[in-house]
DNA sequence: AATCTAGTCAACCGCAGATCA
DNA sequence: CTGATCTGCGGTTGACTAGAT
């Protein structure tokens, strides 16, 4: 970092005044001798109690800039990298169930901060909202999300899993695509997701004792027959699947899977069922969003 | 080569709830 | 009980970078 050290120094709000005092604090991105001042400082004493903490390590901080700091990128088990395929639709499936708890859904994605996964859901996810000239909390997006991108994502966790399979022989899940991707201080993702309690207590019992992972129960549901056209948009859209049963295809998502998640998602109503195979104005719109079905395609 | 634009992400801000004295 | 302080959260900002023009 070569940050001027003289724009460092700036007047703080009165929350920090409170916090600090008069006294000047630095500002703006850690240096190097900070970042180990503050390593050095947690490793001896622990973290917590910022705002003495940041006092006693002599830190020209506030407590909140220590913890943010060690939170979010000192912290030995802060992982870096690539939001995977499978965080990606473990993140679209748990923020349409809790929507911006981001400390929340951290939870279930180890090493992953609250801040990372609003960074990827404001840059990525509301990209295409834009995109697709729709709000990002509208009906019409998040049904967009829940049965064209996330089965597209299974399929491509599925693809990846296919190509790697020789190796993913007694992986839990099959998803192996995570891999490749984890390195350095990573852990294994589909073990942790195992150790998470509250998402095998959602695991239904009649999908059986073999469940090993929400990950791989959510690529197995919104998984599509393999005698239907490959892309779901296709399958919805090309005639292969009635007004009626895409209807009842729906209701399922929503009445199947969902339910015995214990999810609560809304079925569809009536009047919104057809909007993506009638040819309006709005499945259009959606539907012809080419990029979105581009292999490489990563939301 | 210079400039513009869009994407990314670290860091800050304000607020609310929890905890402490 | 009350006010002060601390902690954590979600929203926002702005610096930096890569790609496009």
């Amino acid at each position: 970092m070569d940050s001027d050290d003289g724009n460092c120094f700036q007047m703080m709000s009165d929350d920090q005044e409170d916090e600090m005092g008069m006294e000047e604090l630095r500002r703006g991105p850690w240096t190097v001798e900070e970042d180990l001042t503050l390593i050095n400082y947690i490793s001896l004493h622990g973290e917590g109690r910022w705002n003495s903490l940041a006092r006693s390590a002599d830190l020209k901080r506030t407590g909140k800039s220590c913890r943010l700091r060690w939170l979010n990128y000192l912290r030995p088990d802060v992982r870096r990298g690539n939001i995977t395929l499978e965080e990606q639709l473990l993140i679209l499936e748990l923020h349409s169930r809790w929507g911006n708890r981001w400390s929340k859904i951290a939870q279930y994605l180890p090493g992953r901060t609250d801040n990372e996964i609003k960074n990827y859901w404001r840059t990525r996810v509301q990209k295409h909202a834009k995109q697709l000239k729709c709000d990002v909390n509208s009906k019409q997006f998040k049904d967009a999300m829940r049965y064209l991108w996330m089965p597209r994502l299974v399929e491509r966790i599925q693809a990846a899993s296919a190509t790697s399979g020789a190796t993913a022989a007694g992986s839990p899940g099959g998803s192996t695509s995570t891999i490749t991707t984890m390195t350095g201080g990573g852990r294994a993702f589909d073990n942790n997701l195992e150790s998470i309690g509250s998402f095998s207590n959602m695991v239904p019992e009649n999908l059986g004792a073999s469940v090993s992972s929400p990950i791989s129960e959510l690529t197995n549901y919104y998984h599509f027959p393999a005698n239907e056209a490959s892309d779901p948009a296709d399958y919805f859209c090309s005639g292969q699947m009635s007004n009626y049963q895409f209807e009842q295809s729906l209701a399922g998502l929503s009445e199947g899977y969902y339910s015995n998640y214990g999810l609560d998602f809304q079925p569809m109503d009536q009047s919104n069922n057809y909007q993506y195979v009638d040819g309006g104005e709005t499945s259009d719109n959606l539907w012809n969003a080419e990029n979105i079905w581009d292999t490489n395609y990563d939301i």
